[in-house]
DNA sequence: AACGCGGGGCG
DNA sequence: CGCCCAGCGTT
């Protein structure tokens, strides 16, 4: 039998084979939730998405926090909604206006995905957003976290989901003195801690509690097995391929030998990376002119 | 499981 | 400079 102090008052026993289980009792998870409460009360974040459960409003803001900082995303979502308030809108927008606005987010391909999913709504659901995770999953750009996410705040559902605040708390808590931990350890314990009575809440005080924490201490996620360093922006094909979506939003079309000259790289780097953004669905091409698709 | 994918802010 | 960011889709 192995001991394991975690940062909770009590101390877990842990068996030898099952290293990673941890057993949580009433008291446990009390005294959990009651810290990660008693944080958010003082702390809360006071975000703009928080005060709707517009389901559309939702998505955007999760579409656009993925892998953007709350800081970034503020202005942009405003804008953004500013511009097209709903799926109807949104639907019918060219993907040309929809990238302009999109400009400064990055990951581009993100607008492209949440274009299509606004098409699809209105297609296919007659304008309304879905409110299983099943379902919301099997839009474009709505991965495990989003479909979660989105049931939770728009639509109060409960599920058990991590992003990289929520790995960062259950980490801190529960595996400090490990390295590698794998969320199929990490999700069990955020099911059994799990508010279900209020989702929406619970899921904002965790963020908000792991914001802090990244603040506090080195960032807790680098000890997940999920966790892995990017590489540097400067001099990638994704800074050219940024260059290049950015010059499309500014004009109707550009012929290829313009382009390569403005871009002004290997010019069979270039076509590399044109082939890829056409085969995502960003621009198209005819006789040798590309625009935005 | 490991990559590629933007861009900006901060120490 | 390096690190980080409410991940997703592809291989």
């Amino acid at each position: 039998m192995i001991t394991v102090r975690t940062q909770l008052t009590g101390i877990r026993t842990l068996g030898k084979k099952s290293l990673k289980k941890i057993r949580l009792s009433k008291e446990d998870i009390k005294e959990f939730r009651e810290k990660i409460y008693s944080y958010y009360n003082g702390n809360p974040r006071n975000l703009t998405w928080r005060n709707t459960k517009n389901p559309y409003f939702i998505l955007v803001s999760e579409v656009m926090l993925q892998q953007t900082q709350v800081d970034r995303v503020i202005p942009k979502y405003e804008e953004f909604i500013d511009i097209f308030p709903d799926f109807n809108t949104l639907a019918h927008a060219s993907l040309q206006n929809v990238l302009q606005s999109w400009q400064g987010l990055g990951y581009n391909r993100r607008a492209v995905a949440l274009h299509k999913t606004a098409k699809k709504v209105m297609e296919e659901f007659s304008g309304i957003l879905p409110q299983e995770p099943e379902i919301l999953q099997q839009f474009p750009g709505i991965g495990s976290y989003t479909a979660c996410a989105i049931a939770a705040f728009a639509f109060d559902k409960p599920s058990a989901f991590i992003e990289t605040n929520i790995r960062s708390v259950y980490i801190h808590f529960f595996f400090g003195d490990h390295v590698d931990v794998n969320d199929r350890d990490l999700l069990p314990l955020v099911e059994k801690t799990l508010d279900k009575n209020n989702p929406r809440e619970w899921y904002y005080a965790l963020m908000d509690y792991g914001v802090m924490l990244k603040k506090k201490y080195p960032n807790p996620s680098r000890k997940s097995s999920h966790h892995q360093k990017q590489s540097p922006f400067k001099g990638s094909n994704r800074q050219i391929r940024g260059k290049i979506i950015r010059l499309l939003t500014t004009r109707a079309s550009i012929p290829e030998q313009e382009l390569l000259t403005i871009i002004d790289t290997d010019n069979e780097k270039i076509k590399k990376i044109i082939e890829q953004l056409i085969n995502e669905g960003l621009i198209g091409r005819r006789n040798d002119v590309y625009f935005i698709e």
